[in-house]
DNA sequence: ACCTAACAACTACCCAGGTAGTATTAACTC
DNA sequence: GAGTTAATACTACCTGGGTAGTTGTTAGGT
C-alpha cells in the first residue's frame, strides 16, 4: 500500500490525529470537543477535515448508528519518525550529528539534559 | 520587524533559498539555471515564486539594468533553527533528548556517528 | 404523526504553494 | 526605427489545508 507522505501535515490534521491517538476511537463530536469545542473550530470543520483525512488514508471510520466513529490509520511513531527523518535529510543532509549540533547551538540545554543525552548515546553504543 | 514563519516553507522556496545562500546574489536566470533550468521549471515559475517570496520578506531584490538581482533576506541558520526548533517543540514537547532518542531508534547510526555525538555533547558540557 | 436535535453530506469559500502561458517593456542591433 | 531578444508583469489555473453555511436524514420525544 502507498504510504501517505506524513511529513507535511497541517496543524489541524496533526491535532486531530493526536486526539485519535489518545482516544483510540471517537465520533466527530468527541474530536470536536477534545479540540476545544466551538470556541476553536466549527463542528463542520472537524467533520470535513476528518473526511479529507480519510481520503488520504490518515484515518478510518466505521458507522455506529448514525455516527461515524473515527480512528487513526497511521501510528504516532510513524508520523513522528517520518517528519523527523525528513527534517534531518532535508536540512542536515542526513547527518544526525549535524542536526544535534545545530539544536545544541540554539536551544538552552541544561546539564541534566546533556547527561541524559550522554546516557542515551552510551546505551546505544553498547547495543552495537 | 515581524519575522516570517520560516517553518512551513514549500519545497521550491527552500531550493530557491539554498541557491541564494550559495550564490549570495543572483538574477532570476541564474536561480533558474541552478535549479536545473527549463528541464525542471519554467523560467516564469521561478520569477513568480521569487516575487511571492519577496512579499513574504524571504528575499529582496535590487535592479541592475533591466535585471532583478535577488538575495536572501533570511539567514540559512535562522530557517534551519526555526524549522528544527519547531519540530522539537511540536513533536517532542520541547525535549531534545526525546527527539534524539527517537532519531536513534529509527535511523541506522554507525559507531563513528555515535562517537561524534559523544564528543559534541562532551564539548558542550565543558562550556557550561 | 409531528417536531426537534443531532449528525453527516454537500457545497462553497479563502489562502498559499506551485506552475506556466501571455503580455509588456526596454535595450540592443541592423 | 523596425525587429529581435531578454527580462519582468500580469493573469489564470491546480492542489490542498482550513473554514463554515446549508441541506438532508434519522432517532426520540410528545
Amino acid at each position: 500500500m502507498p504510504k501517505p507522505p506524513t511529513h507535511r501535515l497541517g496543524e489541524l490534521q496533526l491535532r486531530i490525529l493526536e486526539v485519535l491517538w489518545q482516544q483510540e476511537q471517537a465520533p466527530v463530536s468527541a474530536v470536536h470537543e477534545a479540540l476545544g469545542g466551538s470556541a476553536e473550530f466549527a463542528y463542520t470543520t472537524i467533520a470535513t477535515m476528518l473526511r479529507k483525512m480519510e481520503d488520504r488514508r490518515l484515518v478510518r471510520h466505521r458507522t455506529e448508528g448514525r455516527s461515524f466513529i473515527y480512528r487513526a490509520a497511521v501510528a504516532a511513531d510513524d508520523v513522528t519518525r517520518n517528519v523527523a527523518d525528513h527534517l534531518v535529510d532535508r536540512f542536515f543532509s542526513g547527518s544526525l550529528a549535524e542536526a544535534v549540533s545545530h539544536l545544541l547551538d540554539t536551544r538552552a540545554v541544561n546539564k541534566a539534559e546533556l547527561s541524559e543525552l550522554e546516557k542515551l548515546i552510551a546505551d546505544r553504543k553498547k547495543r552495537l
